[in-house]
Order: structure tokens, then C-alpha cells, then sequence
DNA sequence: TGTACATCAGTGAACGCGCGTTCACTGATGTAC
DNA sequence: TGTACATCAGTGAACGCGCGTTCACTGATGTAC
């Protein structure tokens, strides 16, 4: 037993879980000011904490931004496995699903989905990130499967939606286009399913 | 008649086009280090001049960034215009030559493609941005007119070709899609023509 | 149950960095006369 | 053709800012005995 308990009256020295609220300041400074407005130092302000308190919980600037995606594509897969849950069950409305939770991810975490794609920026080589990562694609493909076809195979049509989806979000974002005026369902494509 | 002469042996006190070399040196910045490695003060070093001049000639930072964003898209229409020239004269084919002309362009200039969407970096209201962008946009709308059909008006399948080719800009640039694997060509829709 | 101790997550001061911007200035240029 | 002058694109020093990181330290915690 090294964590401290879980709660005690009166100020105390060690936080006991600096680690995940560094993470959740690091998030919502994100979401509050962007890309630019995240540091170490704030961060540990808004944890209520030096802003030399970090280093003991991470490999520097770049090692809390990894935790942050990491925690990023965890929420990413679940956006869009519960859009998808939602949906009728065929094979089209399943993957429309998908991308509508894409989407609603990309909007609600804008800047941290914007990070999650900053390869520079973080560790790659972290294990939790390629675990994470890897699940979000892993939902995406899933969905995209039963619309292999004889000129398409699955590679093509995992890069042809997620192109679409990404591209969609990315120019949303920057305020491109309107997605009101252009919902994502009327240009995603009616794919034909495969006759095996 | 305010410019200096063309050139003159000897170092002279005014540059003569410092305007267009600090641009120049932006670019070249962004092309070597991506968005990080643009400062003022770097672009005054690389255009051989103190690094309060600029002052002189752009608002800022921002007035820079929106000098080099209003280049990059006039490099870019010039990008999707030549690639749609050289392919066949078929619908089809144009609208593939405009986004392989935009792949070409988004991956030559990488940083700048970057910055030309980050609207908060530079003066959207600057008119010479709005003249190069609109040309851009009207480039590839040209292009994606001949599909519009009874379910797909002419906005809807703007919106898909745009979000699909910078989808896929944007998964290459960061590594989630390997270009070479899955060429573009492969994942373009082939719409079908009107019949007015 | 009480005491000594090792651990280690915190503190706060200090460092050096590159940044954008401001400021008084200087000196080359083109023009008016 | 020559001179005085206004213009203005440059200079270089200085400013304050926020940043990531380092460092010696402190004091709360849990454990060994």
C-alpha cells in the first residue's frame, strides 16, 4: 500500500491522486482555451498544485499530454460504440452510427481530438496509448467490414469512411463548412453490401 | 515612385522588397520545421534583417501568417488547376486530377496546408485572403458540379468530395494512412453523371 | 502501543529560453526648389 | 546642377511574459521493530 487513503479532513501533503486530476486540468483547460492554453504550469494551477509537482508523475510536458490522449481515445471508442448501440441493426445504419459518434467526439473534445492526431506531441511508444488507439480503430473497422466488395476491400473502405468522417470533422472545425446546413448523413455514401 | 531601385552594389540601408522576402522566409521556415519553427524573429533572421523590421510592413505576427496563408492559396488553386489540365476531359477524371492537384499541394507544403485552416492564426478579414481562398473553393465546386443529382445537390457533394481528399490529407500528414497503400483514386466515389 | 526511520510527493526559488512588441534612433532615398 | 529637407525602412537595446526544467528542501505517510 503506497496510495494514500482516500479522503482525510484538514490539508494535507500529498494530494493522493495528482496523476488523474493533472490529466482531468489538462483536459478541461483544452476545452476551455484550446490547444494553446494547456502548460504544465496550469495544469498544476488548476490542480491546486506547484507547478513543479508534475515532474514526479511524468515524463515532462510530453508525458502528460500522452496520458491526456490516451484517456482521449478511451472516451473516443466509447462515443462511438454508444452511437452505435443506438442505431437500427443493419449493416449501414451501424456504420452511420459510428460516424455520428465520431463526430459528437470531435466536437464535445475539440482540442483534445485535435492533440489525439499531434503525433509530436506525445509519447507513441506509450503502451496505453497504442492500447487505446488501437481499440478506436479496431470499432471503426468492425463497422466498416461488411462493405468489402469485389473493387473495394476492407482496407479501402476503412481509409475512404474515415477519410470522409475526419474530413468532415476538419473542416466543421474550422468553421468550413456548416454542418446544420450539410449533415454528415446526407454524404455518406449508400455503400452495397458484399455477396458472398 | 516609393520603391527602391531593382539592385545596387553595396549594402544599402533599405532592403527593397522585404515584404515579399519576409514571406518568403516564412514559408521556407514552415517548410523546414513545420508550424513551431515560425516566429517573426526567426523570418527577420532568415530574410538577412533585424528582428524589429517586419513592424514596418505587417501587423504583427498575425499580419505575416495572413500574407503567408493568402500565398498558400494561390499556390494551391495553381496546384488543383494544373493536375485537372493534365487529365483526361472527362468529368471523372477532372475531379480526380483537382484533388490529386490538392493531395499534391498538401503535401508539399504541409505547414502551410496546416495554417491555411487555422482561421484564429491570421486576419480572415484581410481581402487578399479572401480572394485566393474563394478561388480555391470555386476551383473544386467547378469541378463537382457535373455529379450533383436528385439526392446529392451541388452543395452536398462539394461537401463529400472536400471532406473525403482533406480527410485523407490530414490521416496521411499524421500516419494513420500509408498514401502508397491505399492510393486516393481508389477510394473516390464513382458518382454518376446528371440527367438534366 | 510507541518510537525511529525510510520514503517520496509535495514546495518554492531560481535558471535560461525564445517570444512579440516598443522605442528612440539613424541614415539612405527621392523630391522640391 | 546643387542643396535642403521630409520621409520612412531600417537598427539595436530593452521590456515583460510564460514557459519547461532543475534543485535543495520539507514534511506527511506507512512500516519495521
Amino acid at each position: 500500500m503506497t496510495k494514500a487513503p482516500a479522503a482525510r479532513t484538514g490539508k494535507r501533503h500529498h494530494h493522493g491522486n495528482l496523476k488523474q486530476a493533472l490529466v482531468k486540468a489538462g483536459i478541461s483547460l483544452l476545452a476551455e482555451g484550446g490547444l494553446g492554453a494547456l502548460s504544465l504550469r496550469k495544469c498544476a494551477a488548476r490542480a491546486g498544485v506547484s507547478h513543479a509537482a508534475p515532474a514526479h508523475h511524468f515524463k515532462g510536458l510530453k508525458g502528460l499530454l500522452t496520458a491526456i490522449v490516451a484517456q482521449g481515445f478511451e472516451t473516443f471508442t466509447r462515443y462511438m460504440i454508444d452511437a452505435r448501440d443506438q442505431s437500427a441493426d443493419t449493416p449501414q445504419a451501424q456504420l452511420e452510427g459510428i460516424c455520428q459518434g465520431y463526430i459528437a467526439f470531435s466536437r464535445e473534445y475539440e482540442a483534445v481530438a485535435t492533440l489525439m492526431f499531434m503525433k509530436d506531441r506525445f509519447y507513441t511508444s506509450d503502451p496505453e496509448f497504442q492500447r487505446t488507439s488501437s481499440a478506436s480503430y479496431g470499432v471503426l473497422a468492425e463497422a466498416c467490414a461488411p462493405f468489402r466488395s469485389g473493387t473495394m476491400n476492407e482496407k479501402a473502405i476503412e481509409t475512404l469512411v474515415w477519410s470522409l468522417v475526419q474530413g468532415y470533422v476538419h473542416l466543421a472545425r474550422s468553421g468550413m463548412i456548416d454542418p446544420l446546413e450539410t449533415p454528415f448523413e446526407t454524404i455518406l455514401p449508400k455503400f452495397e453490401l458484399r455477396e458472398d
